[in-house]
DNA sequence: GAGTCGTGGGC
DNA sequence: TGCCCAAGACT
């Protein structure tokens, strides 16, 4: 196999973006917590819309401590539009796990960081290697997308799978600060030339090798799922009734003046159950409102 | 393992 | 214009 590890690594050094979380100021700054918080408002985010929420969050909470301490109501609405907003949940709670298990210290250690509240694969391994410079594989949608055309000849991934960490590992050079720049190079050629729609392999660093180009680029059987429809969803409602609150915090919001026109009032109910269930509402009388 | 979970921008 | 996509994780 022709060096794709070098000359991606090579191209990175060059083209990276000047993202705020690569910044030696950043780090100086918030350390690993500052990592831990950029990725998980990157977790199906744009890094666009990252960013300015990024930098007003650790200017209110530049600590696990500092966030540890807010309420939830206070975290869902510094959350605002950014999506999902259960990432906030997860994300104040692990806050409180680091506080109250590692004395307020984001672990090092990629199991530590797998048995707080939010973390999964990626984001365990993203801060282990992004902020503290270990040695692990990182894969993300854009790693899988490079690897699956470069390597596979496929023009999208397989879903998700541990093999991927496998392969991904097989592929990572033996020294700690290489293969720091290569599972950074990998994500940023995914995010920036080998996107999912209309690459731009006349930029890219792999053009020589890649088996998906070198293959005529075909349209490969996608098995991917398609994501369901959003309007006059479950998903919709609740992001509606989630904002109404949000505006009118901290004052509650009367039951009745919950979408009174949403056309599906059993979906309706079951938006502000499902909340509720979630903590991400708080239903007291005949009001509901943010979480205490 | 498949379903579910927001929101907005780009084509 | 509607559809696709975005540094995933949880149940």
């Amino acid at each position: 196999m022709p060096d794709i590890v070098s000359r991606l690594s090579d191209w990175y050094r060059d083209a990276a973006r000047d993202l705020p979380w690569r910044r030696a100021a950043f780090h100086d700054e918030f350390g690993a917590w500052g990592v831990l918080v950029s990725e998980f408002m990157l977790q199906q985010t744009p890094v666009s819309r990252v960013i300015p929420h990024l930098e007003a969050w650790l200017a209110r909470w530049p600590t696990p401590e500092a966030m540890a301490a807010a309420s939830t109501a206070d975290v869902v609405q510094q959350w605002a539009n950014l999506g999902y907003p259960r990432r906030a949940l997860w994300l104040h709670r692990a806050a409180v796990e680091i506080t109250e298990r590692h004395d307020g210290i984001v672990p090092r250690d990629v199991d530590a960081l797998l048995a707080l509240s939010g973390i999964g694969d990626y984001t365990a391994r993203a801060v282990a290697v992004f902020s503290y410079g270990d040695r692990h594989p990182v894969v993300d949608t854009n790693t899988r997308r490079v690897l699956a055309r470069a390597i596979d000849g496929r023009a999208h991934p397989a879903p998700p799978s541990r093999r991927d960490l496998a392969l991904m590992e097989s592929l990572l050079p033996a020294s700690v600060p290489e293969s720091v720049v290569f599972n950074a190079a990998a994500m940023e050629l995914g995010a920036t030339v080998c996107t999912a729609r209309a690459p731009r392999c006349e930029q890219c660093p792999l053009s020589a090798s890649c088996a998906w180009l070198v293959a005529g680029r075909p349209d490969t059987g996608d098995d991917r799922r398609r994501q369901a429809s959003y309007e006059g969803s479950d998903r919709q409602a609740r992001g509606l009734v989630l904002r109404l609150l949000r505006q009118a915090a901290p004052d509650p919001v009367p039951l009745v003046a919950v979408l009174p026109d949403w056309p599906d009032s059993p979906q309706r109910d079951r938006a502000i159950d499902s909340l509720i269930a979630d903590g991400l509402a708080e239903a007291d009388g005949e009001a509901l409102s943010l979480p205490r």
